[in-house]
DNA sequence: TTTAAGAGTCTCAAATAATGAAACTCGGTT
DNA sequence: AACCGAGTTTCATTATTTGAGACTCTTAAA
């Protein structure tokens, strides 16, 4: 797991002034930044000053704001590209989605995030570049829960900790002792569900993806709307969701092993 | 444009790594870099546990190789949702591609690199992997020239001598002056072709985006295959093209004018 | 087994870049 | 005219970065 807190020298500065950036949403002033920043005035001021010039933020002249670069897009389609489990689950996921005629989510580990990587519908196609990279609520989806389940105990526990448990629906577990109690069972159990618990009509079956180490690396789903199925009918889509993550998690490790989480 | 040549101090160094790692497209090991850089080895060594620490890349201890960080993607997502071209654009794509029954692209411009944004297929299951974030050559594609043809001077022939004129196919522009005449012409006509220049069997028509200050912020195509269409044939698009890109320049006016270029 | 070579890691004094308090500029108020 | 807040710049101080070289460890050859 990365480490974020103790940010080493201006790399790790300016990478916590992207951050915060990132978590506006939207372009935000100078001001806006100094007022949650650790940075003093100047010091910050430099910071967006060189991100800018490097196309990892973009300024705005006309309304003085600065929103994420669009050299990150650049890059970060290597990393999607070519580092990501998306390279190697692609098929596998393709798979998936054909057989089962629903929506197939495939999602790994960024320090404690869960992250949506790829998505499948079957058939549309172009949902998945507005998807990538979005962050998924670990406590609320069939992904995160899987890939919580799974991790290292005292990972678990800081990403435990880290949760929103806002209460999206009123299926939301919005508490942590609620979630453990599913943890445990989801860790028996080998599969995870989500019961419309981030969104009213949609419910998914995921499993997690495994190394040879046994590390989780990832989780793939299986989502559809409670007009079409319900959990039960899922239930039935098991066999083949564990094959697809079984393939994928195989894969990968011969492929590489590099750190996500 | 931003300044990648003049690295703003230690920051910009390690977003210079972070080019060079990308730029390989594999895992590559750090003595690999080495050989290509300009830095020092302990600077170097340095500059890639700081990036790894973060997660801008990632480092696979088995192999010890360094590969793109999936940090980056989680920073590029809210790049490429709030602020590129994309949010503002999409429902006018979406229209397009429903109405002509073809691929419509999205691309703009990261500092002269002409990159593709979006893209929205008509019905089709077309082997396109995500293209978000690719490069698009400039010389050779429709998005490419429309957006070079109305590039201001200086940029144009800084981008101009920055492509490498490889001959994709018999049909490709391959050197500088074969370009400019293209140019001229597109720049007179407002319009811009691929005539099987990247691909054998893909033609497209391009028009640029400009923004209120007619200043040039992307472009849009119709991509099709020869099987289907004639060059003669997209040209009937071109009100539908150009009408759709206006609504885009337009809105993006309104919108944000972040300086992408 | 020894030696050599190569890749990766670490050290430390010197060089440099980052820092931040304070001061300045520039619109827009009061 | 004085004030205010946002953004920008200055400059002496401080802390980080730098990189030649040395060290370790693994693998390969003698």
């Amino acid at each position: 797991m990365y480490n974020v807190s103790n940010a080493d020298g201006t790399v790790g500065k300016a990478i916590q002034v992207l951050d915060q950036v990132a978590s506006f949403r939207r372009p935000v002033r100078f001001s806006e930044l100094l007022a949650n920043s650790p940075f003093p005035k100047p010091t910050l001021y430099r910071l967006v000053q060189t991100l800018s010039n490097q196309g990892m933020l973009a300024f705005d002249p006309e309304r003085q704001t600065y929103s994420m670069g669009i050299r990150l897009v650049r890059l970060a389609h290597s990393a999607w590209r070519y580092s990501s489990l998306v390279p190697v689950a692609r098929p596998y996921i393709e798979e998936l989605a054909a057989k089962v005629g629903e929506a197939v989510h495939l999602a790994q580990l960024d320090n404690g995030h869960v992250l949506f990587v790829d998505k499948c519908k079957a058939t549309d196609h172009f949902e998945t570049l507005a998807q990538a990279g979005k962050i998924a609520p670990g406590y609320c989806t069939g992904v995160g829960k899987a890939i919580l389940a799974f991790m290292p105990e005292v990972e678990q526990n800081r990403a435990l900790d880290q949760q929103s448990y806002t209460a999206y629906t009123p299926f939301t577990l919005t508490n942590r002792a609620a979630l453990m109690t599913e943890i445990a069972q989801i860790k028996e159990d080998g599969f995870a569900y989500d019961r419309e618990e981030h969104e009213q009509g949609i419910i998914s079956i995921a499993c997690p993806i495994l190394n040879g180490q046994g590390r989780v690396v990832g989780a793939v789903s299986i989502a559809t709307s409670t007009n079409r199925h319900t959990i039960k009918n899922l239930e039935k889509q098991r066999p083949n969701l564990m094959r697809s993550a079984n393939l994928i998690g195989a894969e990968a490790e011969l492929w590489q092993v590099p750190i996500w989480n």
